[in-house]
DNA sequence: ACGACAATATAGCCATTGCTATATTCTTGT
DNA sequence: ACAAGAATATAGCAATGGCTATATTGTCGT
């Protein structure tokens, strides 16, 4: 409101404006690394468990369709994470390799987290599967604590 | 794989295919709700507390621009959450203050939950943003009872 | 009453993430 | 060796969510 008939401390419904415009920035950015860290996650799991990440798997692990994974690993292999040899499996690079073994631990510890309040393994997999990707850092510490004192 | 040199009773790093199939289904279409959540939200909390919502203030809010609020309104409207009347601000529909109520309680357990565990107001509000489009109605219950045990 | 200014509408652009259809290339069994 | 089938590549489409620039419309103060 650019003019206000009740003044701001009488506590309205509405939160301070400067922290929710940067939640929305920071969620919007979130957002838009989602896909990157859950294709390297799964790649790094791909390569590990079967020695190499094909596009057929990696689409049916996601849901997606082929030609979808393919766009993307274009877009991966331009931005550093992954190398690719034509009509082979794509690798994970260094740098990949870092973003996908952070990924997999946030992931853990979100999804162990949401095991250990006694929310069913199906869906504490489900939901980790999107939370995981906006727990901040100071978050993620908070539930390693909890677990820990759970431990 | 189609062809697995270790058998999966092995117990790699993979999964089960169909539960993360299923987790990201799930969470692609929680992403493609995610903004209507948070327009309705944010709609009927600045009807509450200055009696309108006008685009200049969604945007303002949100941290985009105005036109880029002006197109999702159309969608908003298009799908029945919202009536728009030329040059005036907009109003919610049942279905769209149904949509914020339950948007708006989620979003505060959430929020509230993430400051039990000793988070930082400022980042539980931040994490919150995010998370709270991805927690299912399960991991909701968990959290206020979690709460409730805190007293 | 009307000119300024504020708010909204519209046009046109781009990136992202999905799809289907089809062409190309690799691999494998006979 | 080579045909069939599997995997990958490519083309072209649509929806979504951003942006800037600009036109139109309301509103308010004098
Ligand atoms: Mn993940
Ligand atoms: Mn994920
Ligand atoms: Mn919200
Ligand atoms: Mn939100």
């Amino acid at each position: 409101m650019s003019i206000k008939p009740t003044p701001e401390t009488f506590q309205g419904v509405l939160v301070d404006a400067d922290t929710q415009i940067e939640s929305f920035r920071q969620t919007r950015n979130s957002r838009r690394t989602e896909l990157v860290e859950d294709y390297v996650e799964l790649i790094a799991d791909l390569i590990a468990d079967g020695g190499e990440a094909r596009q057929v798997d990696i689409a049916h692990r996601l849901g997606v369709a082929q030609p979808t994974v393919a766009k993307m690993l274009k877009r991966l292999a331009a931005e550093g994470f992954i190398q690719q040899k034509p009509y082979r499996g794509v690798f994970l690079t260094a740098r990949g390799n870092e973003l996908a073994a952070r990924s997999r631990e946030r992931h853990h510890i979100v999804e162990s987290f949401l095991c250990a309040l006694g929310i069913s393994p199906e869906t504490a997999r489900i939901d980790a599967e999107g939370i995981e990707h906006y727990v901040s850092a100071e978050t993620l510490e908070a539930f390693k604590s909890h677990l820990a004192k759970l431990g």
